[in-house]
DNA sequence: TTGTAAGCGTTATCAG
DNA sequence: CTGATAACGCTTACAA
């Protein structure tokens, strides 16, 4: 049938039902006010008149979207490189579905485009709430966000806490897991540990850092080069090459992500390295290729769905008024393969800062 | 200022510049028939006002979404292996921001719930119209969406074509691509060529799977073994250590995508391969990583920003009720690196097929 | 050129 | 418990 047919509404089965709209839209959305038998009736004529419940209109009267908002701020060449998402879109979905929420999801060029982003989301009341990524210090979005007089769920603790009124907060401690690494690595006998990261201003860069140098000097251990990368995989490789290049180069690389610590060894093999026995190195996130890289790389893991799903939980909750919550969930955790050994024996002479 | 302050609707503009909501209306969506004062009045009042234009409100008289749909039929285990998505999104969000348009992306693990989005989706009319990515043979999808009234732009050509009114589509050849490969691969003197590709439904599957065929056929050259698969890294590298297995390996593995490929280089390097010196390899997509394995993937690139830009730009055509049109794009290109090289001297005795 | 009024399809209020 | 009636905020014939 085409779409000449015009849409049934509330009216026609109101109509076929005998009954008043009103009535129509109590029972449709079972709420007390209407007899059993009436309600059956109209049930009943809906399901024969095939009615469904027009978005917009419902939209317009309850003053809500039905919707949330991912943006996110990515260069274009950067933005391939990040598993990320597709799987956190994933857990997103598995609870917004059944909820009858959508994702509106959008990609722009950077930080100053995200902003816009939200105060046209805003200003448009297109979503009810708004998912907030890549946490950066001093970050500015929770409280415009805030301003906005929209709920926002962080993915991660932002650094001023209780600042905003309705963000909430789900995540993952990546510091345990960044923690386990270097332990590993300490544990099997590397002095020089070299951590290669992305830019500076992330929440989670700078916490997997002081994981890094915690662990270290917990260890009595001089902290080796931390480098801040644009976590790419050009980046990865950059910084494997100069550390290289030190007069002492790192026994052991950490890097903040699958991909860099891909790159980074391609770079090391091609310098006739030898991953783990010349030396170590450990990835992040523990995407798909980490198993499937020779050596197959010890990394960390997130529940990445999970995440997904529990943003999308603490979202619904946040619209329905609930005080924003900071939820915890299960850390991330260190996944052990075959890209870290002990070192290689020390050189001769050399006065090592290990004691 | 908190959201007590009721909206300023397009009433409290008219009031203020002492017009009727009607003339507002025309002014902001400058249309004829408001003389140019009354216009300018209208204008300053309601950015005064900080008018902002209520999507809900729109949306309801307007009977249109102002958005578009994304539904993705991915495992979840699959689901952050690919990275077109999110460049490809990029692409979409250049055209879809300045035209006021929001992009739905839903991510659903399978097709019977994807098919149930869509249906879904066009209940509640939610969006104006459909992205179709992943086309299949014989797909549903295209005939479903029409059947539900909305328009859509498919990735690839469909093989009905011209069976369902409002489907256009944007193609990136990637026959030309899959040629190209093998041929470099023929002309390097390869004559044990395989290919390693997804599962058999897919239309590019089979459009690649054929180029690959067809340039062995007519270079006279035996077909190598054709392995189906399922894309992931996984499956890569299973597929590598099958092809190893037999009698006669192959000299050359041409993969359906980069990440198969990088699977499939660790195995090779397990077992003691040089790449390319002892068996070449190329991928597919040109993912960031290509360039930083080792050796670097020679490999085929989609400009898959530009593909997103060109089907958003479809889309909003066939929203404004122009015919589907199917468009082809520049073709994907034969990027040469280093993972292709002449095969290995031939064993001593072998009757090979090259002429 | 401008104003009026009727949609768009629900939900919410408030007498009966 | 029921059923008019008025929002919700904008668009768009149709009059004036």
């Amino acid at each position: 049938m085409p779409d000449s047919a015009r849409r049934v509404t509330i009216a026609d089965v109101a109509a076929r039902a005998g009954v008043s709209a009103g009535a129509v839209s109590f029972a449709l959305n079972d709420r007390p006010g209407v007899a059993a038998a009436t309600r059956r009736r109209i049930l009943d004529v809906a399901g024969e008149l095939g009615w469904q419940p027009s978005h917009r209109a419902r939209s317009l009267s309850r003053s809500t979207s039905f919707a949330f908002a991912l943006v996110l701020a990515r260069s274009t060449e950067l933005v391939g490189a990040d598993p990320f998402f597709p799987a956190f879109v994933a857990g997103l979905n598995t609870v917004l579905v059944p909820h009858a929420r959508s994702l509106l999801f959008t990609v722009v060029p950077d930080t100053t485009a995200e902003l816009d982003a939200y105060r046209r989301l805003a200003a448009e009341q297109r979503v009810d709430g708004v998912i907030l990524t890549d946490l950066r210090a001093h970050d500015p979005r929770p409280r415009l966000i805030a301003d906005l007089g929209l709920p926002a769920i962080t993915l991660g603790r932002p650094d001023r806490p209780g600042a905003d009124r309705r963000v909430g907060s789900v995540s993952v401690d990546d510091v345990v897991g960044m923690r386990e690494v270097v332990r590993s690595l300490v544990t099997a006998g590397h002095a020089r540990i070299a951590h290669v990261t992305g830019p500076r201003e992330y929440l989670h860069v700078r916490h997997r850092r002081n994981a890094w140098a915690g662990v270290l000097d917990a260890a009595e251990l001089p902290r080796a080069e931390c480098l801040y990368t644009d976590f790419s995989a050009g980046a990865g490789a950059h910084a494997t090459e100069r550390l290289l290049r030190a007069d002492e180069p790192p026994t052991a690389i950490t890097y903040t992500n699958d991909v860099m610590a891909i790159a980074g060894l391609a770079v090391l093999q091609r310098h006739g390295l030898r991953v783990p026995h010349d030396i170590s190195i450990t990835g992040f996130d523990d995407t798909e290729l980490a198993h499937h890289v020779d050596p197959p790389l010890t990394t960390v893991r997130t529940a990445v769905a999970q995440w997904g799903e529990r943003v999308a939980v603490e979202l619904l909750a946040a619209t329905d008024g609930n005080p924003p919550q900071h939820i915890d969930l299960d850390p991330a955790r260190l996944v052990v393969r075959a890209s870290v050994a002990p070192p290689p024996a020390p050189r001769p002479a050399q006065k090592g800062t290990t004691r």
